[in-house]
DNA sequence: CTGAAAGCGCTTACAG
DNA sequence: CTGAAAGCGCTTACAG
């Protein structure tokens, strides 16, 4: 029962076997006629007239029953219930909105970076959480950082009458933005703000969130204290490099720039990088890694060096092995679900005080 | 510059450090007067109608020019355009799909579990990449497999007359999903199926997979394989551990129980069993791993034992830590922006086969 | 309590 | 090349 070469180990990373399958079923193919049965006939999708026919009452009298309004004979509300269940009749939101102007908000529309990536999923799934509970529905799509690409998801939700757009900006025109503002668009920011664009912003507290970090780390008894961060040009980055300086400034602590490294690289790299600033003769007694793929990059490396129970970790955000990991690592979490939900929230709140305005 | 407790670790796991902060702009609050300034008019969107008085033209003129249908007289266009971009009009894209009856695909609605999680965020990324390449946008929701809410954002959907949907199934009544598609909504199943509903689906060859991970570890001489699998009941999980079995059986090695470990567990859970049942006397020699929380509980007590460089893992999906673990693992991804893609093809697919039939 | 008219913003035939 | 009429499926006023 041993393997005739039990010390080899499969090395190759993400081998890559896709296996995509596409089970059609039969009743997809009838379009086309198949073994001489009718084609089925799709019946057009049953109106309020269709309904009202069937019922033996006025089209406005389904009107009022399907929408609750009251004022309708328990008799007549019968027939019509009846019709609306022997039809499968449901009503058509497009042509309510239509006619019906100022209503609570029906639709938001949400231009991201990237759905696959779980922390624009999260924000996804907060928004959908409030809205949901509103009957509202949410339009998204990924712009991959692309001002173009952010300008057409934005005219598509526009031309599609959304009530309300939140979006995480990536470098569309900002005229563009203030026009649709002003045109009465709600619009709120999330995670992201652009310059020159006057409107609600939704993000998390990263000055805060490293000061925590920090100040956690100090806690403990720690001075000498690294920081990795993401390029400072980024405004987050550069936000959370700030509550770190100032915390370690005002706790009195020296910092120095071999122990503070930013910048924009993947997890293989920055492994690399804290393999070099960690392994030093003198290594810093704890590390602040103050973003997700940075964290990873970095728990590899202790482990590497084997410094995992000597220098201490506070990364931020989830990290899939945070849970896994021996010992465990502390993180300053960023809560995009919530993020997401509050930014719904806002957005609905001005859509409703426009809505009340009219 | 040595810290006062140099060799402490910070262990806590998660500290919760939620830090979302909400900006609001000056400009929101103006719903409401504030020193004095008149409350900004929301001017009503300009229709069709107001471009057309502007230009002096009639309405079907600007219609024709807004929709690029040519047959407008050089002068005309100019005018109209130049009315459209004074204006900002935007054509209403309800308004023409109310009219339109049959057109190309304008919406999609998916239902999946949970957005927030990378598989489906990553679906969701598929879909929208093939339904925005055609001019189409994406409605989507999560269920959390209820199948309560699985109704509920079918029915929102279809009440907003999507062109089609795309669902993880979770549970909801066979018949209305029947009774839709009968109705004449293209409807694609994905990763997920149904039992009663006839519908084409979309999901991974998960035999097909395992069958190449376990084939794999056979072709690096590996005879001693054990394989951790999620709960058997679930379909996808069952079919994996088939294609595991037989390829073990055709290859002639005997498969014993105590190297066969299914169950639902989470990382953790897995890291102990994983612990268990390869810290023993004679271990196997490689182990096949068929979800990503059980690579990831699997990968961290390797790492405990120092087993890494000795038993050889495959796993299956991506995981974060692939990238950064030495030596780094090999899996089989499961592709799902692919799947995303493929499904939305389908569907369009489908969609536009109706479209022409009427 | 019930219904006929007008209109939401657009497109589809049909005339000039 | 240009436009007046009718209608998509519904709701909003207005009458009875």
């Amino acid at each position: 029962m041993v393997a005739s070469c039990g010390g080899s180990r499969v090395v190759d990373n993400v081998v890559s076997f896709g296996h995509a399958t596409l089970v059609t079923s039969p009743r997809a193919d009838e379009t086309t006629l198949s073994n001489g049965r009718p084609k089925p006939v799709l019946t057009k999708r049953p109106t309020i007239r269709d309904v009202a026919e069937r019922a033996g009452v006025s089209f406005k009298t389904v009107s009022r029953v399907v929408n609750g309004e009251g004022g309708v004979s328990p008799g007549m509300k019968a027939r019509v219930d009846e019709a609306v269940a022997e039809l499968g009749f449901r009503l058509d939101e497009r042509a309510r909105n239509l006619r019906q102007g100022e209503s609570p908000a029906t639709t938001i529309g949400f231009v991201l970076v990237d759905v696959a990536n779980e922390f624009f999923g999260s924000l996804l799934r907060g928004i959908e959480e409030v809205a949901t509970a509103r009957q509202c529905v949410v339009l998204s799509g990924s712009t991959d950082r692309s001002p173009e690409r952010e300008r057409q998801l934005i005219d598509a939700f526009v031309g599609r009458r959304v009530d309300g757009l939140i979006v995480v900006y990536s470098g569309s025109s900002a005229a563009a933005l203030n026009a649709e503002i002003a045109r009465g668009t709600p619009i709120v920011f999330l995670d992201l703000e652009p310059e020159d664009v006057k409107a609600d912003l939704v993000r998390s507290d990263h000055y805060a969130g490293a000061k925590l970090a920090t100040e956690h780390l100090l806690k403990h008894g720690h001075v000498d204290i690294a920081y990795f961060g993401d390029d400072s040009t980024v405004v987050s980055a550069n936000q959370r490099l700030l509550g770190h300086l100032d915390t370690m400034r005002e706790a009195g602590c020296e910092v120095t720039r071999d122990r503070t490294v930013t910048g924009s690289h993947s997890a293989g790299e920055w492994r690399t990088i804290a393999l070099e600033a960690l392994g030093v003769p003198s290594p810093p007694t704890a590390v602040v890694t103050a973003q997700n793929i940075i964290t990873v990059g970095t728990v590899a490396a202790l482990h590497e060096l084997g410094l995992q129970r000597t220098i201490a970790q506070v990364g931020f955000d989830d990290v899939d092995l945070a849970a896994v990991v021996e010992p465990p690592i502390t993180v300053v979490p960023q809560r995009p679900i919530e993020l997401g939900r509050r930014a719904a929230e806002q957005l609905l709140l001005v859509s409703r005080a426009r809505t009340a305005h009219r």
